[in-house]
DNA sequence: AATCGCACCCAAAGCGCTTTGAATGCGCCA
DNA sequence: TGGCGCATTCAAAGCGCTTTGGGTGCGATT
């Protein structure tokens, strides 16, 4: 016995020995579907009374109302829309999407939201968005990795999709909401503490300019260098991919320079153990010879060490992100009319073992 | 505009002011409902003249089915479930889950499918499955990471709702359908492999051995062993989550004790990873001084190397399987009466830099 | 000329829920 | 006693689609 069963000619045909719905589960109380519903969504035109007796029997035969027809008479669809770009050249997923919808997920479940995955390739991914909102699967979306001029924002403003965007867009916008943490700042402070450590030649090893993150956090470290009247040396910024390879080839180029970095700012803790990788293979060590700060999402399955850091990092958690980005959507969703929220978060500058005084 | 507001009361009101939908559309081309829905869902009661007409019309509007309504309509909801647990004390959210989900989502695409994600702590995860079920909101899942008498295979046997196994249960059981890579000759192969290089104190580095591909790969690693008559010691074994943290702390402890191991069979690039560090910490030079094989999943964030591989690896594309096991889904679930679908994946064994003779 | 088959098209029912608008019954006040 | 207000309950309409079970009109068959 399946939901459907499928006839010679391939068209669908129905079989409705389903599970209990609203009309049975009515019937076996003697009561109108409507009394029922009311009793079950907390409506006061009910009796304490019938709606312990109606409460007591949905438990009993495991009832649930079918959301397919909850979302078709209430119009909301009660899912939340991600839309994942599986990039078929780079075959790169984001190694952050699944601690951001771990959190996100928590808050959804605690009002009664579902995700909707959309897993396109990146040029499929407006058309993603799109069809979230001409099939109404979904009351609003997350954007992730906003990048300069990003056509979705636009878009989604457009389509009147309620969104919450996780960063945000270069131009400084308030008519959206989004959340963000100061990579500009952040990335600046480290800057500096290697400055103060010493070091004068310290690379950058970023994540694609294209990103919004990526260009705030240039911004951020090529400020604190000016400021210390350190020369900004095209050779060492790179600004490319975040996996293990890029940062390993990077650094392994920059230290076999004329002038190599003697501190590297890195922007994911995925491409910093690349970064070591470089250095250790260069005969160099980790925090004597050459000093490594990272950002660090905290990702569940690549903690910065157990108790004390390993990197010295700007840290911020993804997951708790995503649990805060999806508050902010379900409000903006409950109230479309009140104001964008957007919220910047500081990160955390946490010591670890891979800094330390610049070699003379 | 918005899909719906709210009144004072806080009860939802409609709002339907919406999207173009098949009323609407059937009036503007003078025909019924019924046929528009035809023309569109390519049944033959409809001439192609008028067809012709319909699709035209129907991408001129923009109109899109509304699923929901679909749904309610077929039966079907033309949605994977899929539960992504997020445990609250490890805080592991599994990494291979991005780069399945993205291979998997390939194939539902291709067919009209979407992904329903629920996140959910471990505790919570059976229930998951249940409101899958009881909520009518997917036509059949996918079940990750089977554990030794994994609960949820009887569940959505019990449920009828169509599922694969993404991996299988210990025991033998040909009465559902699973996807799998041949856990146990991969690490025999990889184990082997240390021998033939004159190995003889190898550990293992596993994941927990609740997991079932834990146990296959211990057994295949203890059947090479005792074949060539090494000794299988408990002190060179380890099964745990499989973080770099881990990798690093089993290898560290395992290299300064009595007897270190000359070689290590890793079941993760993440764990290796910490292996690797393990080994620069303690002066070693891999794949001279120690030797690393791994299982690698070909996680694209985390390549083994971008040409040659760093690692020698056994090796089997997750994405690959999720685009498979995905195939295999849909079929199920088209053709539930049809006998369950097993398939067994060979892993290739490549040889990377991270191994060589043992030393003397 | 009556009948049949075929190609096309449609009205209406139904999927399982929510919500509107009304009905019912009861205590209470004038 | 009649009428009012309140607390409960219900019948029916509607969400946007699919599918059943006819219709209609036309050429071909007898």
């Amino acid at each position: 016995m399946s939901i459907y069963t499928l006839t010679v000619q391939g068209r669908a045909t129905r079989d409705h020995s389903q599970t209990m719905n609203l009309k049975q589960l009515s019937e076996k109380l003697g009561l109108s579907p409507t009394t029922v519903s009311r009793a079950l969504n907390g409506y006061p035109e009910v009796s304490e009374t019938t709606r312990q007796r109606i409460q007591a029997a949905a438990k009993k035969y495991n009832y649930f109302p079918s959301t397919r027809a909850k979302s078709l008479a209430t119009g909301r669809s009660m899912a939340i829309g991600h839309v994942i770009p599986t990039d078929a050249n780079s075959e790169m997923v984001n190694p952050i999407f699944g601690d951001f919808l771990a959190g996100a997920g928590e808050t959804y479940a605690a009002s009664g939201y579902d995700i909707m995955l959309s897993a396109v390739r990146a040029e499929n991914e407006l058309q993603a968005y799109r069809d979230f909102a001409a099939k109404r699967s979904v009351d609003g979306v997350i954007v992730h990795g906003p990048r300069a001029d990003d056509p979705r924002i636009a878009l989604l403003k457009e389509l009147e999709l309620p969104f919450v965007v996780h960063g945000r867009a270069p131009v400084a916008d308030d008519s959206y909401s989004w959340l963000d943490i100061n990579n500009r700042r952040a990335f600046q402070r480290a800057a500096q503490l290697l400055i103060d450590l010493g070091h004068s030649r310290i690379a950058l090893i970023n994540g694609q300019e294209s990103m919004d993150f990526a260009q705030r956090r240039r911004t951020g470290y090529a400020a604190a260098m000016e400021a210390a009247g350190c020369a900004l040396r095209p050779e060492h910024m790179v600004a490319d991919e975040m996996t293990e390879g890029v940062g390993f080839n990077a650094a392994t180029q920059m230290l076999h320079g004329p002038n190599p970095p003697t501190a590297f700012l890195v922007s994911s803790i995925i491409t910093a153990i690349g970064v070591r990788r470089a250095i250790g293979a260069r005969g160099l060590v980790l925090g004597r010879d050459v000093s490594v700060v990272i950002h660090d999402d905290e990702i569940s399955y690549l903690r910065n060490g157990d108790r004390e850091p390993l990197f010295t990092a700007t840290r911020s958690s993804v997951r708790a992100a995503g649990r805060r980005a999806g508050e902010i959507l379900l409000q903006r969703i409950a109230q479309p009319s009140t104001p964008p929220i957007q919220e910047l978060w500081d990160v955390e500058l946490t010591l670890g073992q891979s800094t330390g005084p610049a070699p003379t």
